[in-house]
RNA sequence: GUGCCUGUAGCUCAACGGCAGAGCGCUUCACUGUGGAUGAAGAGGUUGAGGGUUCGAAACCGUCCAGGCACCCCA
C-alpha cells in the first residue's frame, strides 16, 4: 500500500456507520427542540476574529481558535462556538423580530486544543436558546429541553444528571463572607477546582489567592450544603417546575458548577456522566445581556450547548443507540448470467419505481457470491431471475431473514416484497 | 503549551534480547441455480519510519511520525 495522507489531527472521519449515528442523534435533536416550539437556524462557518474578542474570553480567542488571513489580510476563523454569532444575527434584526425567539442549531465548531477522551477538533454542536426573556421560567424551560432530550435517547438519570446552580446565588454567598469583589473571579475558580486538588493543595490555593481562613472555613460550608439553593428564588422555582413536569429526576443542585463563560450572569447547569467519566455532556445558562457587546440593544437569555463526542460516549456507554443497517437497500436483484442482464435490469426498475431501494448486482459473479454480498452488507430479500423464472413469468424471492423462498408472479412482485418488508 | 502511555497480519492481541504466532475475518473447496451453520486447505508481515547498541533487536537507547490519556481550558 502506498503511503496514506494522515488525516489532520483531532478531526473524524464519519464511515457510513459513524453518519448513521450522527444522523440519528441529529434526528432527536430535531425531534426535541421541535417539541418545545424551537426553530432551528444556523449561522457561517467562517467569521471574523474580532467577532469573538468582544466576549468569548481570551484564551478562546488567542489559544483555541483556528485562524487565517484571507487574501485581503483580514483574519478569518473557524468558529469555535455559536453564541457570537447568534448574538449577531438577533442584534441585525432585533427591532423586527418578536421575542422571545426560540432558536436551534446543529452544525460543526472548531477549536485548536489537544483532543482527549469526549474532545476533539472538529466537533458538532446542538445549540438552544430562548432569547429575550428573562424569567426563571425560560430558564427551566431550558433545563427541561436537556432532560427531554435524554428522556428521548433513553439515558436514565442513574445514568446523566444535570447539575444547576446560580451565579447570583453564588455572588451572595460571596457577598455574606465579605470576600472582596475583585477576587470573585479568582474565588470562582477555585470552587470549580476543588475536586481536581487534594484538600491540602486546595486549601493552599485558597489561602494563597488571599481568602482569611475564616473565609476560607465557611466556603467550605457552604459548597457541603445541598440545600443551599433553598435560598435562591429562582432556583426553587425552576426546582419546582421541573418537579411539575415530571423531570425533576434529573436534576440536582451543585454549589460548585460554575461554568467558565463570562456572559452567564443567572443560572448556570451542565450535565456529566454520573460516574463522573469524560467531561461534561452539555453545558448552558442565563446571560444578562446577550447581544450588548455586538451592538444591539440589551437583551437577555438563555440557552445550553451540546457536544456530539461526549453525548456518542455516553451513548455508546449505556447502550442507547439502536443498531443500523450497512445498506439503504431492501432488495438485491441477482444477474444470473450476462444473456439475462436485461432482464433483471427491468425487474430493477420497476422495484425502483415502485419506491423500493433495489441493489442491482453490477458483477459477473456466481449466483452463490451474490447472496453471500446480500447477506454481509445486510439486504433482507434477494430475487433471482434465471431461465425456469423467465419461462414462467414469475421471479423466486428469497427473504434472508425468515429463509422463506417463494415463486412470484411478475404482476404480484411489488406487492408482495412491500408486504415482506412491512 | 506541559507530562505519561501505546504503535506487530484486514481487526483484536501474543511472543524472556535467540526461527514472528493465535483467534476472528478473507480466499478456495466439500456445495457446478442460493447467504448466515460445519469441516478441510490456503493467502496474508520491511513488527509505524529511519538511526544506534549487540554475535543477534518486534523487544534496549535516542530522533521523527501517528494515536490514546491527563493537566490547561472547554462541548
Amino acid at each position: 500500500m502506498t503511503q496514506i495522507i494522515s488525516p489532520v489531527k483531532g478531526t473524524r472521519d464519519f464511515y457510513p456507520e459513524d453518519m448513521a449515528i450522527r444522523n440519528w442523534i441529529y434526528g432527536k435533536m430535531r425531534e426535541v427542540s421541535q417539541l418545545f416550539g424551537y426553530v432551528e437556524f444556523d449561522g457561517p462557518f467562517l467569521e471574523r476574529i474580532d467577532l469573538y474578542a468582544a466576549k468569548s474570553g481570551e484564551e478562546l480567542v488567542k489559544e483555541q481558535a483556528f485562524v487565517f488571513p484571507d487574501r485581503g489580510g483580514d483574519l478569518i476563523t473557524l468558529r469555535p462556538e455559536l453564541t457570537p454569532s447568534l448574538a449577531r444575527m438577533i442584534a441585525e434584526k432585533q427591532k423586527q423580530l418578536v421575542f422571545p425567539q426560540r432558536w436551534w442549531s446543529f452544525g460543526p465548531f472548531w477549536r485548536y486544543e489537544r483532543p482527549q477522551k469526549g474532545r476533539t477538533r472538529e466537533f458538532f454542536q446542538w445549540n438552544v436558546d430562548m432569547l429575550g426573556s428573562d424569567t426563571p421560567e425560560s430558564d427551566a424551560e431550558l433545563i427541561a429541553v436537556c432532560a427531554t432530550f435524554f428522556k428521548k435517547v433513553g439515558l436514565s438519570p442513574d445514568q446523566v444528571m444535570i447539575f444547576i446552580n446560580s451565579r447570583e446565588l453564588m455572588d451572595s454567598v460571596l457577598k455574606k463572607l465579605e470576600i472582596q469583589p475583585d477576587l470573585k473571579m479568582a474565588v470562582f475558580r477555585l470552587i470549580d477546582r476543588k475536586d481536581k486538588l487534594s484538600f491540602q493543595q486546595w486549601q493552599e490555593f485558597a489561602l494563597s489567592l488571599g481568602l482569611t481562613q475564616n473565609q476560607f472555613e465557611g466556603l467550605k460550608v457552604v459548597l457541603n450544603d445541598k440545600n443551599l439553593w433553598m435560598e435562591s428564588k429562582d432556583l426553587a422555582l425552576i426546582m419546582e417546575i421541573l418537579e411539575r413536569m415530571d423531570l425533576g429526576n434529573y436534576v440536582t443542585f451543585d454549589p460548585q458548577i460554575i461554568r467558565g463563560l463570562d456572559y452567564y450572569t443567572g443560572v448556570v447547569f451542565e450535565a456529566r456522566d454520573m460516574d463522573r467519566e469524560g467531561r461534561a455532556i452539555l453545558g448552558g445558562g442565563h446571560y444578562g445581556n446577550l447581544v450588548g457587546d455586538v451592538g444591539g440593544e440589551l437583551l437577555p437569555g438563555v440557552g445550553f450547548a451540546m457536544g456530539d463526542v461526549m453525548l456518542r460516549f455516553v451513548l455508546e456507554k449505556y447502550n442507547c443507540l439502536p443498531e443500523f443497517d450497512n445498506t439503504s437497500a431492501k432488495v438485491l436483484v441477482t444477474v444470473f448470467d450476462a444473456t439475462l442482464y436485461p432482464d433483471s435490469l427491468v425487474i430493477a426498475n420497476i422495484l425502483r419505481n415502485a419506491e423500493i431501494p433495489t441493489i442491482l448486482v453490477s458483477e459477473n459473479q456466481k449466483l452463490q457470491k451474490q447472496f453471500k454480498y446480500a447477506d454481509r452488507i445486510g439486504v433482507p430479500i434477494v430475487l433471482v431471475l434465471g431461465p425456469e423464472e423467465k419461462n414462467n413469468n414469475i421471479v423466486t424471492v428469497k427473504n434472508l431473514k425468515t429463509r422463506q423462498q417463494e415463486n412470484v408472479l411478475f404482476e404480484n412482485l411489488v406487492t408482495s416484497i412491500k408486504d415482506q418488508l412491512a
